[in-house]
DNA sequence: TCATGTTCTGGTCATCATGACTGTAAGCTG
DNA sequence: CAGCTTACAGTCATGATGACCAGAACATGA
């Protein structure tokens, strides 16, 4: 495809997907923060440790889905959101031989989170404070942290990580969470609705001992505030 | 590298590195505007169509030191930025076998653009106003259009276009080419003194026939405003 | 029943960034 | 030196944002 047309000899060089996946779960303090999955590595090169999910790109599969599939073969989860994170390819990531990872992220829903597959080869972590991953993953994963912070101050995705409807105080926790500093309430109220993007479900959530909140959707219909719209989108075929 | 190891099988993917190239030249009308260097294929498929300069990724080299050889040979340009664009890769978006495209985006200064390789088969085209290019190179144009256009609001790679000094009415006139419409002056210089990336150089720059402007350098000291610096650099290794 | 605690919710105020605009400074040209 | 052009400095209105205040509305427990 590209201009030049030098065989590109033997498949030395390999092609593989990984996933960044966060979601929101209380930390030791209690208060939500972002958690991560990772998988056991059960082969060589760096068996035994802890890596991003992901595997090789079968030819007849898009990226974005294969990025979706094998994150839920293992892990079980289905991401709300994912999106495109960056291409690494440094000719030393891996002791063998060279290999090139197109990385996702996403998001998923805290109670989807709870139902990941059990066992002793996948493990949730804090994001902020992971363990030694397997080869350049740390790095990954920093990148990642970086961009999802980024993107929730310009972009609002902090809704991927809730239910259908939510309130206020709940996009406000996400969001909180996320950026780790604490949000006016009532600024935080002024700017959401400000921004035209939510929507009244005409519900409210009782139950709690304090006056009741409103329930609102996120709009989905408008995509013009993501003009590159092609390129990512929400909900993926899981 | 990935967790699971099945074997990759035949190597019918294939890895390619492509950039998309900008620089800024007088358009007919005479006034700045973007433009991108394309490569005539000359071989199959496609062959014939115009294309983004590009190659297969040895696999000893780094992706973006690819990138800024694929285009040096047949461009014979040097970036002053180069940055990861996106990985494109789409099942069909090559008749034959399965290419993944990991593209990078470039500026280059105007001086330098002159100096292009000259030849029927490199050809400098309006961003804005593209050929039919092949494969899906017309889109990833559009998505590197769009990505420098958002990236020029919030951070400051105008400079890239320029040369080591200049004035504001320089810098002003890139921004008004890349984004195409008018900036007031006076706001731009506030804004831009403001940002406190711009450093005096004490000299002005005489023989206009008006009040000569001074000549600012960029502070290139300052690396917290991008903080995937690890990601991204300027000036790459030519 | 009713006070109390809690959060929701609507509002004010000061500050800052930004767009529109006006006026003066300082060079070159004829 | 008159006149032209751009550099540069400053004002004003507007809108976004952070800090803060106060009433509304519910569950709970006295």
């Amino acid at each position: 495809m590209p201009h030049q047309t030098e065989a590109p000899g033997d498949a030395v060089t390999r092609l593989a997907v990984s996933t960044v996946i966060f979601a929101l779960r209380p930390d030791h303090t209690g208060r939500p923060a972002l958690w991560t999955p990772l998988v056991r590595r059960t082969r060589e090169p760096q068996r035994g440790l802890w890596a991003l999910p992901g595997g090789w790109l079968p030819p007849a599969e898009e990226l974005e889905a294969a990025a979706a599939r094998t994150l839920r073969l293992t892990t079980g989860l289905a991401p709300k959101y994912l999106e495109q994170l960056y291409t690494f390819g440094e000719v030393d990531r891996s002791p063998d031989a060279r290999v090139v990872s197109v990385v996702y992220w996403a998001l998923v829903q805290s109670d989807e989170a709870a139902r990941t597959t059990a066992g002793p080869n996948v493990r949730w972590v804090p994001a902020d404070t992971l363990p030694g991953l397997a080869f350049d993953h740390n790095r990954i994963v920093e990148y990642a942290l970086w961009r999802l912070r980024t993107k929730l101050e310009y972009a609002q995705i902090a809704h991927a990580f809730l239910g259908e409807t939510f309130t206020l105080a709940e996009l406000r926790e996400v969001v909180e969470a996320v950026l780790q500093r604490p949000i006016d309430p009532a600024n935080f109220r002024r700017a959401m609705l400000a921004s035209g993007r939510l929507i009244e479900t005409g519900e409210r959530l009782a139950g709690a001992r304090h006056r009741p909140p409103k329930l609102y959707r996120y709009d989905t219909s408008d995509l013009t505030a993501e003009p590159s719209a092609s390129l990512t989108r929400e909900r993926p075929a899981s």
